[in-house]
DNA sequence: ACAAATAGCTATAGATCATAACAAAATGAA
DNA sequence: TTCATTTTGTTATGATCTATAGCTATTTGT
């Protein structure tokens, strides 16, 4: 399974593999959520399911009555994926689109108990395969990890971020 | 700016965002994986590479004549997508597959002086991109964050399989 | 009253990754 | 040698997540 040495006389080519990309955060950050990314899909799978919908299942039972604006905004997505993801979550009867009694174009979502039900195992499946797949960091390496990327994502922001970017920037507020 | 509060009278919502979420360490590489990759894309595109044509073509500058495998195996992608990657490359003629003495079924990618004075901008405007995304990290954070996040990936493997190498590299061969 | 902003929605496309199946070539064993 | 197996590159296709543009209905602000 490992890469079979050229048995034969060759080039034996000198292997230096991904040294130098490992240089970048970038890469090695890509790498890492690659694989977390791929285990988390396959124990959310036979829940019914993904990342996307855990997600935000998350967010609206943390949140009763959230508009689906405030939930691509906590998110970070785009409002127009939030419908599909709502969707997925209101057809099996996970979430409930409720009428806002003084504004009639947003919903109130709001988590049926099949839905909270359902977010509580698929957080203790998460939780397992966390801890599965992140043997190698203690507790402790595990939240100071959270808290590097937060200050990644973090200052997206706040160092003077979405104020000068006239375009071309990470692309979270529409300033026009 | 976080969340837009709802200005008039409203059930006004308790905001507690995405808090829960947080916990995760795979929430947190996602948001932060998607801001880096959001950017890195767009600084590689004027230069007409994507963050897979970039990373391919930093493996092959630093493994002149690596075979497709090899260098599926080092992304750690698969070889069939290789192959889309490697077009992308050579048409432009950043690299070329030669032809292997010994094996006609393989190809010995190199890069062509193009492709390596391209490769060199590439990383130049990288660094620069990381540089701005990562400024609330310092050099050890960064260097710190990208020990842990290979422990993340390293252990991928350790874990059951693969009783190859205890060196924190990835799976290749030995050279011997 | 009416322009502007907001909320949700549809359609579409790009980027990355995985899977299955295939042909040509190399390998290994009988 | 023959022949089954493995390896290499390849094609086709689908899943996931994301971004963009444009649309309708509603609300807001002047």
């Amino acid at each position: 399974m490992a890469l079979r040495v050229v048995k034969e006389a060759e080039q034996e080519v000198p292997v230096i593999g991904d040294r130098n990309l490992r240089g970048f955060v970038g890469y090695s950050l890509k790498r890492a959520y690659h694989l977390i990314q791929a285990d988390a899909m396959r124990v959310l799978d036979p829940l019914g399911l993904r990342i996307s919908t855990y997600s935000a299942l998350a967010v609206i039972c943390d949140n009763p009555d959230l508009r689906q604006s405030q939930l691509a905004e906590i998110l970070s997505i785009e409002r127009s994926n939030t419908v599909v993801i709502i969707d997925a979550l209101e057809q099996p009867g996970l979430i409930a689109r409720h009428r806002v009694p003084n504004d009639r174009r947003s919903y109130a979502l709001r988590a049926t108990p099949q839905g909270r039900r359902l977010h509580k195992e698929a957080t203790r499946v998460l939780e397992a395969h966390e801890n599965r797949l992140l043997t190698a960091l203690s507790a402790e390496e595990r939240q100071l990890m959270i808290d590097l990327l937060r200050r990644i994502d973090g200052s997206a922001f706040s160092e003077q971020g979405a104020a000068d970017h006239p375009e071309g920037g990470h692309r979270h507020e529409r300033p026009d």
